[in-house]
DNA sequence: CGTACGATCTGCT
DNA sequence: GCAGATCGTACGA
């Protein structure tokens, strides 16, 4: 297993990131203690041109500053003032694309993920929406604008190939105000079965 | 300076 | 199925 390198994230192409993310574990050390799930669900938001991306029209301010930075650091901002989401920024310089990351499949510090959440079992329930996803790894506002090559957060290839059919392709959920954008297919999400196929593939590799 | 509202989740009906 | 929670941000005055 290896850490991705920041050329993966230098690229201009959001839509091929935000699909090739699916398959791939996602890490978070918070207090020493490391949590981990295979990435499941992703949204690609695309720069100055989506109305569904905060950089719409090239807006910048203090928030959206973070998301034209080069590519491979975070983007964490606070949600209906109650859930932190965690977006990992792409691309170059002063193009403000980002990948929102919106579900994994729990794997690594399962513990620490049903502490963090208050959940005592294990199930789809625990990381399947963007808000959850953060409580379980214990990502907040502290993690916004870090680099994705450092140790608090990162992001490792799982060795499995991700084939096509097993990627399911939609619109993005909650951007109804974003009128004809709202439609875009850059919803990407890693099929159920092929989830438990990963997993076990994973369990049974060296 | 005031206010409207959101890339969501939960719990109750 | 739907309303409520809950607060930082953005934007208009």
């Amino acid at each position: 297993m290896s850490k991705l390198p920041l050329s993966y994230y230098v690229n201009d192409d959001v839509e091929s990131i935000a699909s090739s993310l699916l398959g791939k574990i996602l890490f978070s050390r918070v207090n020493n203690n490391i949590t981990a799930g295979i990435i499941t669900e992703t949204e690609a938001y695309k720069g100055v041109s989506d109305k569904a991306s905060h950089a719409f029209g090239g807006r910048r301010t203090i928030r959206t500053e973070v998301m034209y930075n080069q590519g491979g650091v975070s983007y964490v901002f606070l949600c209906y003032g109650v859930h932190y989401l965690l977006n990992v920024v792409t691309a170059y310089i002063d193009i403000p694309h980002a990948v929102l990351l919106r579900g994994i499949y729990p794997l690594i510090g399962i513990t620490h993920m049903l502490a963090r959440t208050g959940k005592s079992k294990v199930d789809y329930n625990l990381t399947n929406g963007p808000g959850k996803l953060t409580k379980a790894l214990g990502v907040n506002i502290t993690h916004n604008n870090i680099s994705f090559q450092g140790k608090n957060l990162w992001i490792e290839n799982s060795g499995i190939n991700v084939k096509k059919q097993d990627i399911v392709i939609g619109p993005r959920i909650g951007v109804g105000y974003a009128a004809e954008d709202a439609d875009l297919p850059y919803r990407f999400i890693l099929k159920a079965d092929s989830i438990v196929h990963l997993h076990q593939n994973l369990k049974s590799s060296p």
